[in-house]
DNA sequence: AATCGTTCCTGATAGC
DNA sequence: TGCTATCAGGAACGAT
């Protein structure tokens, strides 16, 4: 799954391959136009034909590309979305759903087998609503230990539930919420108003140090996740806890718990994390 | 207003 | 071999 460190990547590689920045769109296929959220495809090819990204960014796990007339495509990849830097020439990917193709022969490919990912064009100074209400930046200042325990005071949830949460902290995703509680030896089922200060410390640690680690990892490949050169990450080798139910804990030998909360997996060592 | 449950989507895999 | 059931989960959405 795309969170923060993938999408980081992908948004890394993308920016200085060389490839789709300063390029004219001269094309696009449309593979699932649906996927394309309040705007109809024949519209976003009458507003893309002749423009040119000229900058790349990421807001949480949104992907921004911004065009020389100010408007911006958005991109969220969800689950097995990914986005691809293709050379002239470069063959197709069998799940590729949209291709905008560049002037030189190179092109963007919006990858996606089951097309949970979702695409918005917005013209210059339109807003996304989620985009909007995206919670703090993990990696920047702004995210200070004060700022995390007033966010974990004004709710009361339990806290892996709570690391999901876009509108609270941007990026955090379900691999990344399991993993980050295992370092900081706190159980997921564990309410927000319980957590200790010396363990809201260990979070405000935890928290951006392991997102960086993933960065430098180029990412945690578990299931299809690729970067934007189509190779895969290496931070699943660095994973204590994720998908790891049945399996001895690293740290104490504890056969690692899998439960779920709101739909979701959490995996955990009953022993570390109380 | 905050929180919770449901739904979308399809390839991979297990079991028969 | 071929079929069916199950599973993966981010976030929009409606309900509470």
């Amino acid at each position: 799954m795309p969170e923060l460190p993938e999408v980081e990547t992908i948004v890394r590689q993308i920016r200085k391959c060389g490839l789709i920045l300063n390029n004219p769109i001269v094309k696009i296929d449309f593979f699932r136009p649906q996927r394309w959220l309040g705007i109809e495809p024949e519209e976003v090819t009458v507003r893309l034909l002749g423009r040119q990204f000229v900058d790349i960014s990421r807001r949480g796990k949104y992907i921004i590309l911004k065009l020389d007339d100010g408007a911006r495509l958005v991109v969220h990849l969800r689950m097995t979305g990914k986005l691809f830097c293709s050379a002239k020439g470069d063959a197709l990917n069998q799940f590729s759903r949209e291709i905008f193709h560049l002037k030189d022969g190179s092109s963007l490919q919006f990858n996606d087998p089951r097309t949970l990912g979702k695409l918005y064009l917005l013209q210059p100074g339109e807003t996304l609503e989620p985009l909007e209400k995206m919670g703090v930046e993990p990696l920047a200042a702004e995210f200070t230990r004060e700022y995390l325990q007033q966010l974990l005071n004004s709710c009361d949830r339990e806290i892996k539930d709570f690391l999901l949460d876009q509108t609270k902290i941007a990026g955090i995703g379900n691999i990344y919420a399991s993993e980050v509680l295992f370092l900081c030896g706190i159980q997921p089922e564990r309410r927000t108003g319980t957590l200790t200060p010396p363990e809201v410390k260990l979070l405000h640690q935890h928290i951006p140090a392991i997102l960086q680690r993933s960065i430098d990892l180029k990412g945690t490949t578990v299931y299809d996740f690729r970067t934007a050169e189509n190779k895969k990450g290496s931070f699943q080798l660095e994973l204590k806890v994720y998908g790891r139910n049945g399996e001895k804990c690293f740290k104490c030998g504890t056969e690692i718990k899998r439960i779920v909360q709101k739909q979701r997996s959490s995996y955990f060592c009953a022993r570390c994390q109380q």
